[in-house]
RNA sequence: CGGGGCGUAGCGCAGUCUGGUUAGCGCACUUGAUUUGGGAUCAAGGGGUCGUGAGUUCGAAUCCCACCGCCCCGACCA
């Protein structure tokens, strides 16, 4: 077999390989804080591309940015009863605002607040209190405001970008006069969320309803966006939440209506993480390292030079400076190419694999007999390392951005043709079961049957280590059919799968 | 919190069972030479209070005790 850059191989230790991809494009590692991660420029630089889509989609309809505190006063989670329930086992606590000497060379907390502090775990409770005071009037509805920042939830067990203790994430918060409103803005961020993750990140995913046994701490509804990893497992890649009036009564976001009588407020909240990374890692990279989709590569293309003495490396560093500035006027979905010339004063096969690792889309290496030729040497990232091709200049200027969106749409139908032959319609608890005990390796998938929103479903499925991931929005067709668990008649289709 | 394992150079490890000069190896790093369009080779070099503390001993990375930290398996989870 071929020597791959990435150790284990897919095929050999998933979950390694996930860990040597992050490691071998050098995105994060873990910190001394446990659980924690440090995200590294490279991984940072794609969250940036991540945050800059969604923070334009966001505006673009209709919401702005605010910032809420990281701390959040005890008392405040204690106010909507499941959504305690939910957070209270994960939540970190600040008890002391002082360190004083401990007498023995270190320090110990000291000065005990007489209200204890919760790290937000997320922020429906602190941002609700505000909210109560901003609303007066249905004239100050609705409110459409979105947050980025950082929350902790005290996880057991972490993996780099898929699980941490602290995440990076955008949280949107918005209050509206009507349910109707509130239903219509939490089915929108869905859609946002679907499309951006379809066109940004090439990810193929399943917009459904969470049961009711998975729904969020404290909402009413519960929509999720499903993606399929490589290893057939399922990742919920962002939600949006209808909350009803559950948090503005815990909080008493009241407002006078056009009749003059008192109401609460209907609320949604809605969000996506660094999650989404390790998401787009297990969909789309392999036995080579990351393989980034164009539309969130923080170098679209790299170029390397090639060059034997002082004399050359004149010429060629030249024609890369002149190439780099020709595609950097070069727009590609309204912003300009991101070309990086890696003029590193190391080997070039070590600088192709680190590029190769990092997953650019575009390699480029220009070397003297390329000038004499006036052509480029490329290789795509969504090919083989082997396969380069000379093309010439002018061509390549040409063509850049259709290569690019080559790269992007080829990805999207790989993952699309992976999910939609990796799901599969059951019809019987039998079948089910032996979907999810049989042989491991091919056992994997979704599988969609008939299954009523009742949480004695659970029992079933976890022993198997399955889970319901969601209602398809979507479904086959109007029929219904008999829930393989209960008997019961229904009208929907649910997927199930194992999952992160 | 239950069960198992591990702390030795930046990273990965050997050495510990059976105590003994100056604690090793691979990768990485630095320098030099020869190379250079697919992950170079050779040579030289730098880098360690062996997790912490106390003990046994002429002598401890090695044996005893305590503590600390981390990893894996289980319940929780975007």
């Amino acid at each position: 077999m071929e020597k791959t850059a990435i150790t284990p191989r897919r095929s050999e230790n998933y979950p390694e390989w996930y860990q040597q991809v992050i490691i071998a494009a050098d995105m994060a590692e873990n910190s001394p804080v446990r659980g924690c991660m440090v995200i590294k420029p490279w991984g940072y630089a794609i969250w940036e591309q991540i945050q800059g889509d969604l923070d334009r989609r966001f505006k673009a309809t209709g919401h702005v940015n605010a910032y809420f505190p990281l701390l959040i006063p005890l008392s405040y989670l204690e106010k909507e009863a499941s959504h305690v329930e939910g957070f209270a086992k994960e939540c970190a606590v600040v008890t002391h605002h002082r360190l004083i000497d401990d007498g023995k060379g270190g320090l110990k907390p000291d000065g005990q607040l007489e209200e204890p502090l919760v790290i937000r775990p997320t922020s429906e409770t602190i941002i609700g209190a505000m909210y109560a005071k901003w609303v007066k009037s249905y004239r100050d509805l609705p409110i459409l405001i979105n947050q980025w920042a950082n929350v902790m939830r005290w996880e057991m067990r972490t993996r780099l970008f898929l699980r941490t203790s602290e995440f990076l994430w955008q949280e949107g918060h918005t209050a509206h006069a009507t349910a109707n409103e509130a239903i219509d803005e939490t089915l929108l961020m869905l859609d946002v969320y679907s499309d951006f993750a379809n066109e940004i990140l090439a990810l193929p995913v399943i917009k459904g309803e969470k049961p009711s046994f998975e729904r969020f701490p404290g909402a009413v509804n519960t929509y999720c966006i499903e993606a399929m990893m490589q290893d057939c497992k399922a990742v919920q890649a962002g939600t949006s939440h209808f909350l009803g009036q559950n948090f503005s009564k815990a909080a008493e976001i009241q407002f006078t209506n056009q009749e003059g009588s008192i109401e609460y407020a209907w609320t949604t909240s809605w969000g996506v993480t660094t999650r989404l990374i390790g998401a787009l890692i297990m969909t789309h990279s392999d036995d080579d390292g990351l393989v980034l989709p164009p539309r969130v590569a923080p170098q679209h293309i790299v170029i390397i030079p090639i060059y034997k003495n002082e004399e050359e490396k004149q010429k060629v560093m030249d024609c890369c400076n002149t190439l780099k500035k020709t595609l950097n006027n070069t727009y590609y979905h309204h912003q300009e190419l991101r070309v990086q010339i890696d003029s590193r004063d190391i080997r070039g096969g070590e600088k192709t694999w680190q590029w190769v690792k990092k997953g650019v889309p575009i390699r480029l290496e220009i070397g003297p007999r390329d000038i004499e030729n006036n052509s480029v040497f490329m290789a795509r990232r969504d090919k083989s390392p082997k396969d380069k091709q000379s093309i010439g200049l002018q061509n390549f200027i040409e063509q850049a951005t259709t290569i690019l969106d080559e790269i992007q749409l080829e990805l999207f139908n790989r993952a699309k043709l992976f999910m939609n032959s990796h799901t599969f319609e059951v019809s019987s608890l039998e079948e089910f079961n032996k979907f999810f005990t049989e042989d491991n390796n091919i056992s994997g998938g979704f599988v969609t049957c008939y299954a009523a929103d009742d949480s004695v479903i659970e029992d079933f499925i976890k022993p198997l280590k399955v889970t319901a991931r969601c209602i398809p929005l979507e479904q086959a067709d109007n029929a219904s059919g008999v829930c393989i668990f209960t008997g019961k008649t229904v009208n929907k289709r649910m997927v199930f799968a194992k999952a992160y």
